[in-house]
RNA sequence: GCCGAGGUAGCUCAGUGGUAGAGCGCUGCCCUGAAAAGGCAGGCGUGGCAAGUUCGAUUCUUGCCCUCGGCA
């Protein structure tokens, strides 16, 4: 601990794969220590996808005030900067409060861009961007890869021929700031240069994540995902808002494209790969501080969490 | 019981007289304004079982077992 001026502020990160038990561990370590849940998922902060995205209920979120879950319409877009932005305004509101925030969420990148920042740069420019996936399908992404190897050859090398995504958005960058993706970056500065960040993994094995990912499809379908789906294919969804898992396997279903089995498969399948991802995305910071919630109860664990940021 | 088709990777299936391959799954990795998104890499195998022909059989032959379809 730094001895003499005052001590950082900490603020709590409750991360790791989609069905771990991540909400429910953070409601009830909220409740006491009195902290204030903010949620990094770029989903649950949708309304009207409450079993999609497997958001807080009403009863967690009566227990503790939860900020960034079911407020924003899935008609708007929703991206890690919006998210930066909103959360640390809410992290730096509590802490002038005396509130300890709790930030949870499965979303690395979200996690990433609030502790170690965001650099800075303008937003998407859906004019150019579609002029370039028009390039890249008419000629292929290896050829933008080679224009921006000629800008921003260390952007270049870290990002494969065949991304187009990334390939477009260090072109963006470039376009609208005058300045290289990788120059940029040199001028991040997040959350960690103020606060004290104590970040917490849940995990277990991944036989046992699996078989609860599948558990949880079949619950969602009992607990009505499907009229939940069929009243927003009703509405004009936003690129992000659709991308929930979950919302094309059902949607194809509900269009006659496939069985209601093949669809909740297809819907099983890509959750695990997601819960794979957000794993090695998160594996390699060694900042996280790890707990198997196959070995340890809930209440061990938000013991050992108390213990630590006392 | 007879006729036909077929048994090759976890699944669906290609292919070949010189010990095997694709898609999906699975595993690992990358990731900065779409991230529940996007991208990359890796074959993980008793070729149903047994015998025969052959320098060599997953491939050809025979027998057996099993599956599917049709006829009884």
């Amino acid at each position: 601990m730094p001895s003499g001026s005052a001590r950082k502020k900490i603020v709590i990160f409750i991360v790791g794969p989609t069905a771990i038990g991540k909400t429910r561990l953070a409601i009830k370590l909220s409740k006491r220590i009195k902290g204030e849940i903010i949620s990094a998922d770029s989903m649950q902060v949708y309304k009207y996808m409450r079993i999609l995205s497997q958001a807080p209920d009403a009863s967690g979120k009566k227990a503790v005030r939860h900020y960034l879950t079911g407020s924003l319409d899935p008609r708007k877009e929703y991206n890690v900067a919006l998210f930066r932005d909103k959360a640390s305004e809410i992290i730096d509101s509590l802490g002038r409060r005396g509130i300890m925030p709790v930030v949870v969420g499965g979303s690395g990148l979200y996690v990433r861009a609030l502790v170690d920042g965001l650099f800075p740069s303008e937003a998407a420019d859906p004019g150019f961007r579609k002029k370039m996936y028009a390039f890249a399908s008419r000629y292929g992404s290896a050829k933008l890869h080679r224009k921006l190897s000629a800008i921003d050859p260390r952007a270049a090398e870290l990002i494969h021929p065949n991304d187009a995504r990334r390939i477009i958005r260090a072109l963006e960058i470039h376009r609208s700031a005058g300045r290289t993706m990788t120059e940029l970056k040199k001028s991040t500065r997040g959350l960690k240069d103020k606060y004290d960040i104590r970040i917490f993994g849940l995990t277990r094995p991944r036989a046992e994540i699996y078989y609860d990912i599948e558990k949880r499809v079949d619950r969602m379908f009992d607990a009505g995902v499907i009229g939940e789906v069929k009243k927003l294919s009703g509405k004009r969804l936003s690129r992000t808002a659709k991308a929930v898992l979950g919302y094309k396997e059902i949607a194809g279903y509900l269009k006659g494209k496939c069985g209601l089995e093949a669809a909740k498969d297809e819907m099983k399948v890509n959750t695990r790969h997601f819960a794979k991802r957000q794993l090695s995305w998160f594996r390699p910071d060694k900042r996280i501080r790890w707990f198997d919630v196959s070995k340890m109860s809930e209440k061990k664990i938000i013991d050992r969490i108390m213990k630590e940021i006392k």
